[in-house]
RNA sequence: GCGAACGUAGCUCAAUGGUAGAGCCCCAGCCUUCCAAGCUGGUCAUGCGGGUUCGAUUCCCGUCGUUCGCUCCA
């Protein structure tokens, strides 16, 4: 029995949601690519989040950052260190490790230093000292600018969106007059060289972000923190994925990141195999650390003075951070689901629908006449061409018309706008609703009305 | 990257050291056809590269990919 998400994962690549990148060739390690599909339910969410973040937000703004930023900014930020690892691998049992935490809990343990590899024991199955020699495993993607490949044109490609917001900083408090608190977002691409990447588009060594950097005084970083906790989940909710299967997961303090004073993931329940749930978001209280390395690093200061109190302060920093194609995977994933429907034949058929909310759906409807005739298909496509100026809408007048309210059933087109024989004399079409099954008569002249007021905040 | 398992039409599954089949999907046609109907016809596959062999999809090697584990995280 095929769970759920492998049922979507085959529809998403069934209907052109999301193809394998690069498959004629064999594809290419955990890289997929957004089909015609796909990429129209990826700009939809990504256009939600804007507009909830950004433009709907009298304290937001955007900013739309370079990939490739100057290396001192991931040195100042601490990527270049800590996303270093040397791992070293028992030869005997073949479990990996990273090499100086192998040797400090070793050294702790028997309280002397320093430990060579050669007297460490693997804390798996206990051979002693039979490893492979460390090898740096760096998270970060390299390329080198310029024309010659050394050492002076090695750069790195973003392993977050943040950075570029943090370097931007001073420039937008002068430019767009910004007073904390206030926030900066960004979407786009980051990379990272990710061991094993995999669960489907869950993981990717690229990928796109959608990120808010959150500016407060450093007394209110706790409350925005809940404030934007609360916020992004119910965004979420909105959007239509149900509360059962969204939960906050609390980092626990040992394990917090480098820059981070808290952090509450917000975790969908993808049914993955071995562990259901999978972090859609991370909303991390910063602090002022990426401020204040990069003050340090770059010797401009960053600090904000207040220009009623004089305070001069780092603000501390809110950050909500989403993985975009994860969410496309969640709302997939939240949104599918077979009915029982009705045939011709007076039994029931399995309906295969994608509940997306219209907001989000790749489709806003589709026109089919109800056969392919030389009276019907002309007027149907004249129809499709005047809504297309305002959505992006569907003609289909190809096999039976119950056949083609499945195929848009199943993508999760909201309305489907059937023109038939009556057509010719009540010039009136049928709207049919996706979820419902209801049919509308609506005269010809008031299709675009009644679906703008269905598809409002499309 | 390492270890294990697995790679046959778009999907689900057959078969075979000697012409690779089916169902579903898809496409075209018929039908004044409102929920995957019917009828007729059609497209499409042994991941890739070597080797053994008269002949390899089948056996062997490599590679690429998928899944699971180690690790990391949006």
């Amino acid at each position: 029995m095929a769970s759920t998400l492998d049922t979507v994962i085959n529809l998403a690549k069934r209907r052109g949601f999301v193809y394998p990148c690069g498959e004629i060739y064999g594809g290419t390690r955990a890289a997929w690519d957004y089909g015609p599909l796909g990429v129209e339910l990826k700009e939809n969410i990504k256009k939600q989040w804007w507009r909830s973040v950004v433009t709907s937000r009298d304290d937001v703004v955007g900013l739309d950052s370079s990939v490739i930023l100057p290396r001192m900014v991931w040195v100042a930020s601490g990527h270049v260190g800590v996303f270093n690892d040397p791992l070293t691998e028992c030869l005997q049992c073949h479990k990996r490790f990273r090499a100086d935490t192998l040797a400090e809990e070793f050294e702790f343990r028997k309280h002397r230093a320093p430990a060579g590899l050669e007297e460490i024991p693997c804390p798996d199955c206990g051979t002693k000292g039979q490893w492979t020699q460390p090898r740096d495993f760096n998270m970060m993607l390299k390329t080198y600018l310029g024309p010659v490949e050394d050492e002076s044109g090695l750069h790195y490609l973003r392993p977050e969106t943040a950075q570029g917001i943090f370097v931007n900083f001073a420039n937008v408090v002068q430019t767009q007059r910004m007073k904390p608190p206030f926030g900066i977002g960004q979407t786009g691409k980051s990379f990272r060289n990710e061991i094993t990447p995999g669960n489907f588009i869950f993981r990717t060594r690229e990928f796109e972000q959608m990120e808010m950097e959150f500016f407060v005084h450093p007394g209110e970083d706790e409350e925005w923190h809940q404030y934007w906790i609360d916020e992004r989940t119910n965004w979420y909710v909105d959007l239509g994925i149900s509360r059962e299967n969204l939960r906050h997961y609390e980092h626990p303090k040992e394990k917090l990141s480098h820059y981070s004073k808290r952090t509450v993931d917000i975790e969908y329940r993808f049914g993955f195999q071995g562990s259901d749930w999978g972090e859609l978001e991370g909303i991390a209280n910063r602090t002022d650390f990426d401020l204040g390395t990069h003050s340090k690093h770059s010797g401009q200061d960053l600090s904000y003075r207040d220009p009623v109190t004089n305070e001069r302060y780092l603000p501390y920093v809110i950050e909500p951070a989403a993985g975009l194609t994860r969410s496309l995977m969640a709302f997939l994933v939240e949104s599918y689901r077979e009915d029982e429907a009705p045939n011709t034949k007076g039994g029931t058929d399995t309906r295969t629908v994608l509940g997306l909310d219209p907001r989000i759906a790749p489709v806003k409807a589709a026109v089919l006449p109800l056969s392919r005739h030389e009276d019907l298909s002309p007027k149907a496509r004249d129809l499709a061409a005047q809504l297309r100026k305002y959505w992006n809408v569907d003609f289909d007048d190809a096999q039976a018309i119950g056949r083609r309210y499945r195929r848009q059933d199943e993508i999760g087109t909201p309305y489907c706008v059937t023109v038939d024989f009556d057509t010719l004399d009540d010039q009136a079409v049928t709207v049919r609703e996706r979820d419902t099954m209801t049919q509308e008569r609506v005269s010809l002249d008031q299709v675009h009305s009644y679906l703008a007021a269905r598809l409002a905040g499309c």
